[in-house]
DNA sequence: AAAACTGTAATAAAATACATTACAATTAAG
DNA sequence: CTTAATTGTAATGTATTTTATTACAGTTTT
């Protein structure tokens, strides 16, 4: 599992918490706490996303493009997500194997099911949400 | 991700289809297609968590130690699961920033309401239930 | 013109996951 | 009581994924 989920999300809270100003991908590297380069890419898919825009050019930087009432976790965590769930291995079974002939398009459905859960628990909360819970 | 779930369920179901019989590690690695030391591995921590048990020497193998009825797919995400479901930054974010200093307790709130969907949503069907839609 | 940024490619390093080899210990069966 | 089939386990190698780093062209502000 990648951390991209966390850094999005830091990412959209830290640009929440600047009201509108423009915040540079090395003040945002040094929050999370990582490296600009990958913050600056991250942002390339919020920005695709919608979530964000960004500006070049001294005083650049990232911004919300949407209000963080119209941005749910669940958005968040689908413009993000790249691995199952539930892991999934890359060898395909044995075809001649009752089982194994079938067993892929069985996880499959609980792959779904269990991916649209997780989706739901988190579009319970929308980016003012839970930039709201920081004091 | 790794691919612990979907090789577990893949053991389970070839032990249930095996109606106590004892199946070798090198069959279930034939039908999953991998290396039969990670089914052996595997089985170590299924049998740790009471799901199956095993005869050593020959002619030895694993058979399930519980009754299908009597696991539920959430019970086999808990044993296998190592990674975060959301992902997470082993990087310590500033702390001396304040929404750096907050994030990773927010984001556990997160982690716990969302991983808690998703094992609902798993434990909604036994091994007896997911074996049965095999035919 | 200089400075402070973003965008992006290329490469390296680190971490994780999986495969393979090897062999001791156990058990069954002739 | 020897052989064969199997588990248990350690050690090591290989592949894949993730993250970090370096470099620099392009953009914008001052």
């Amino acid at each position: 599992m990648n951390s991209r989920f966390p850094i999005s999300l830091h990412i959209l809270t830290l640009l929440h918490d600047a009201n509108g100003e423009v915040v540079s991908s090395d003040y945002l590297a040094g929050s999370i706490n990582i490296n600009p380069v990958l913050v600056r890419k991250e942002i390339i898919n919020l920005r695709k996303n919608g979530f964000v825009d960004s500006k070049e050019g001294k005083g650049g930087g990232s911004f919300l493009a949407k209000n963080a009432a119209d941005i749910n976790l669940g958005e968040v965590y689908k413009a993000v997500k790249t691995s199952n769930v539930l892991g999934k291995n890359k060898n395909e079974p044995n075809p001649n194997c009752p089982i194994g002939m079938q067993i892929n398009q069985h996880l499959d459905g609980l792959r779904i099911d269990a991916e649209n859960s997780l989706i739901h628990s988190l579009a319970k909360q929308t980016l003012a949400d839970f930039a709201s819970k920081f004091r």
